[in-house]
DNA sequence: CGGCAAATTGACACATCTCAAAGCCTGTGG
DNA sequence: CCACAGGCTTTGAGATGTGTCAATTTGCCG
């Protein structure tokens, strides 16, 4: 059976707060388009001024800024549950791409089902403007680290980051997650080259504090991976309160 | 006479969408307690549990995020008519501090009476939600400046950016705006050493694109210094269109 | 058993940091 | 109106971090 991608909304939002049945009701109601996606494929184009917002129902997917040179650099990793391109019902054109990092299914919401929320109830209103928030915690502290981590505790960081996030979609157990990332997209993350990128992850598992192999990530020690890192969950928002 | 913060609010409203004069209306409702600050002076300040949004009127403002070792990073800059930490609203403790740039204004709106406005106008809501989208867009752009831009590119991007925002409230004009920014503060913007900050600068300086003096910046030739920055001012979102 | 994409390595060039000193503004008090 | 103090800016020199290029190795899949 797939898994549902309103109900990890669902799911990822009672993360933060309650929500009565009728708030529930309404978010399953939202009528959407579901599509399987591959590595790599563009799901959302830079420029492009999209309908539909995307929520992730399975696999990683990338905001990316394209640079010439053909650089670009990979602004947030997206999870299952999270709305990719909510802001796009208020920002119109996108300023980024979404592009996959591995295979997976995401739906994409008609914009006027969304807007349709806003006008029938306030406060799973302000839930969906608090994923967006949320979302742009998430970017400050990825700013803070690509402008004042190293690299290997910007990395350090991110592995931190993303362990918690997928755990909250109950993606990660045991301190292991599976990591679809090439050392190449990581590179686009941590803002640094593929060589470098390399380097940085070799010398962090030469800590031992962590293992990566056959696309899975396993954290051999949490605490003293955040102390690295200097990581503080409290930006993730992952207590559920009055919102 | 001083410049009333909500009217500038509202101003920053228009340049986005149309607003209706009850909508208008609701925004100059709101109580506020306004306060004047002194350059460097904590306004808000990073892990507390602020019970209003600040609403800057006069100078400008930075989100700070302290790292250990005495570093840390500007990781957003304001300026008059920008909500600041309206996102408190929804995430109740603040990942990071907002520390002034300058002398000048901000009013305090307690929480409640933003959350009344989405209890009654929906595309208000939607409006205020589009601000702290905005914002997003724009960590975004500074993120993608950190990872792939060299240093002077990102210093172009950057007062590209600030012009245009600065204009937009009408506070520069002629390609001209006072800049009371440090070269440590713009440091810690860049993400790099006030020496590198320092010789970046200098190298601007060099193309003679810009002119900064007695803290007035003087950009010679926006098309330029766009170009070296290669700078799409898309992201801020300065168009007037239904949201 | 190939064949390819990804990961790894080495060598050298360039960018950026640190530390420390010197120079330059600006406001203030005499 | 000048002299001075303090905060900023600027400079130099050597250490470290990171990029580039090109070759090699590894791992996965048919």
């Amino acid at each position: 059976m797939e898994l549902d991608a309103t109900s990890l909304l669902i799911h990822t939002l009672l993360r933060r707060d309650r929500l009565t049945d009728a708030e529930g009701g309404l978010i399953r109601a939202m009528k959407s388009r579901s599509k399987r996606f591959h590595r790599r494929q563009e799901l959302v184009e830079m420029g492009s001024e999209p309908s539909t917002c995307c929520l992730i129902a399975e696999g990683l997917v990338a905001r990316t800024v394209a640079l010439s040179g053909g650089t670009r650099q990979i602004c947030s990793i997206h999870v299952p549950g999270d709305f990719v391109d909510l802001h796009g019902l208020l920002l119109r054109v996108m300023d980024h791409s979404v592009v996959a990092l591995s295979a997976g299914r995401a739906i994409f919401v008609p914009h006027e089902e969304v807007r349709k929320i806003t006008r029938v109830s306030a406060h799973l209103t302000r839930m969906l403007w608090m994923l967006t928030a949320i979302d742009a915690a998430i970017q400050r502290a990825w700013i803070a680290s690509l402008g004042r981590r190293s690299t290997v505790g910007h990395l350090a960081h991110l592995l931190c980051e993303i362990y918690l996030r997928l755990e909250a979609v109950k993606l990660a157990a045991d301190s292991k997650f599976v990591l679809p990332l090439t050392q190449a997209e990581l590179a686009d993350v941590l803002g640094v080259s593929p060589v470098h990128a390399n380097r940085s992850v070799q010398q962090l598992r030469g800590t031992g504090l962590i293992t990566w192999a056959r696309g899975t990530l396993h954290i051999r020690d949490f605490a003293a991976l955040s102390a690295l890192a200097e990581f503080d969950p409290v930006y993730l928002n992952l207590v559920q309160r009055a919102r």
